[in-house]
DNA sequence: TCTGGCACTCGCGACGTTTGAGTGCCAGCG
DNA sequence: CGCTGGCACTCAAACGTCGCGAGTGCCAGA
């Protein structure tokens, strides 16, 4: 359908509209790019690109710009994802291996990503439903109180308060504690229901009340809380871009503040591979001048959680994607350590 | 020094400046409020409190704006803490009720103060170095790797990994935890310390190197993680002034994605009342341009953290102090009842 | 001490002009 | 048939001009 120069044409558009963050007339083009060709030429082939709906001029007698479907375009077919340098690599693992516990690792992955990238960071903590159970803990804080901390293969710490109806004694909160990690231990929080629907039946008649009160927060912890949580980091560069589109950017922060909808943002990801969603690709409508690209991550080879960043349309994609993708192995190789 | 009719005027130019975001003349003045006199009158005050420092004009030919000094005694002595509506106390008691754990509580606060406030909210997470222990916990996940949870009486929860020099067998946790507990439950950080120096010569000789590598990690988690955590809410509110002050946005949101310095900001609050920072009173340059409302909060009568908002100078002082006050006492209060 | 009057200032928006980058189209050439 | 140079055309942005009007400072008089 298109011919190879016009795919060399719509690159060039993209590279340097990107670059100079200006519409991009025909002149220009072959004068930055060695297309062999005349400006007439590159004029008819983009009027043709233009037909196609790939790009767009603002006005008439301005340069053209890119549409969401010529990107599309462009990271699909003209464009590798750029490595980093070894440079960039090596201040990433520096960078990283400092953290010293769960939060602080996705807080200095938030804040690389801002950096590296210069756009707005959006890292998601490993999530609960993929995780694993490595440890369940009941502390007795007071005769009738329990506090159950559940602790996560991937660092996570979640408690719960749980007013039981009746007093529980140590030697019953140890063999409930007991016979819990011996089940539950090293299960995928969506298998481990079904493994504890018995266990009051094994306990003495007074204690069951208590000791079902104390599973259903479990379950309840378990379940309500695969609410997933997620760090946010450089808006501030957001600003970058507002002499370009200063209206969008109040939209674009409401959205970043709503968990909801970065939750569904990184829901739509992919399982395999650095995703890229375009412009109106993204649902929501605050969205829609803004490009996300993510990627999931994890200790093993399945993906536990998702980052990644959001950005104008107008992002350099290759090297983002590059970005995004190191940071999500590094991050893995972290928690695959600790 | 000044009269009781200029600060009257002062203080009709602050509340119509910041009701009407544009500078104000004397003509407008006088329609606008019963002062009693002609705006000939008022714009002899005007030239007082201009050369006095408390107005500034932009430019020749258009009206007065305060200047921060003009804030400053605004609401020192012009302005009170406007309480809120019942509406707005019962709105605040049932969202904030809701919470379920620590992290929910200062989520559904930030969310709170800054749709209350439409600015940008910002809470501590209740510190640790004036909280109290509630519970030490210490899981085996290997033979020589502990797990250690620190459970505090405001209910955060900080783990650690410790890799012991030598395996670390069932009895000896029981027992050093069984004896920690009872040392330092109840206790408060600052205090723990020396309560715990003498305890590892009370193991087995083989025991101790692990026993006090555990002690001494335990020890950093009290001191090294004093480090205190902030959330931050509502800057999509930033932009409601961009028309305003366009370029000031970006260093202000710059400002606030450093930790530290929302943590200095934080950290001149003073403990009673709410504390009000105008403008260059504002260590950190990129906030010169906004106004700081903050106040502590506690479970008890001592504040163990604190929390506020960050707006533009030309701010609703009043409104903003009631809602940030109100805010921090219900929050106490739920702390108190957790 | 306050007031009304008056001349002055100056930012702002409206309007007209110019400029130039960029386009579409066309005839000619390989 | 595809590429090229030439040419007329378009139109946003930049610039200059100008009148409006809100607002001021000052002064004489009550």
């Amino acid at each position: 359908m298109l011919s190879e120069r016009r795919l060399e044409v719509l690159r060039a558009i993209v590279q340097d509209y990107v670059g100079t963050e200006e519409p991009v007339g025909s002149k220009a083009l072959t004068e930055r790019h060695r297309l062999g060709v005349s400006p007439a030429t590159v004029r008819n082939d983009m009027a043709v690109l233009e037909d196609e709906g790939f790009i767009h001029q603002p006005h008439t007698s301005a340069g053209r710009i890119p549409t969401d479907k010529g990107y599309r375009l462009f990271v699909d077919r003209l464009a590798g994802v750029k490595p980093l340098t070894v440079a960039e690599r090596r201040a990433i693992q520096n960078f990283l291996d400092c953290a010293v516990d769960l939060d602080d690792v996705v807080a200095r992955t938030v804040r690389l990503l801002a950096q590296l990238t210069r756009q707005v960071a959006v890292v998601q903590y490993p999530s609960l439903t993929r995780s694993t159970v490595r440890h369940v803990e009941l502390l007795s804080l007071a005769p009738a109180r329990v506090m159950l901390v559940l602790i996560t293969d991937t660092g996570r710490v979640e408690q719960r308060l749980v007013d039981c109806p009746a007093p529980v004694g140590e030697t019953l909160l140890a063999d409930l504690r007991a016979r819990l990690n011996s089940r539950v231990v090293g299960r995928r929080f969506s298998d481990v229901p079904p493994l504890v629907q018995d266990l009051p039946d094994s306990f003495e008649h007074e204690d069951r009340p208590s000791v079902a009160v104390m599973l259903s927060t479990l379950l309840e912890t378990l379940v309500e809380e695969t609410e997933e949580r997620i760090m946010l980091g450089g808006t501030a560069n957001l600003t970058r871009f507002n002499h370009d589109f200063p209206l969008t950017i109040r939209p674009v922060l409401e959205a970043l503040e709503e968990q909801v909808v970065l939750l569904k943002l990184l829901g739509e990801v992919k399982d395999a591979g650095v995703t890229v969603r375009i412009g109106h690709e993204n649902a929501h409508e605050g969205l829609n001048s803004t490009s996300v690209v993510a990627v999931g991550y994890g200790s093993g080879d399945e993906a536990v959680a998702r980052l990644g960043v959001v950005g104008p349309t107008r992002m350099d994609y290759p090297g983002t994607m590059g970005a995004v993708r190191a940071v999500a192995r590094y991050v893995g190789q972290i928690l695959a350590e600790s």
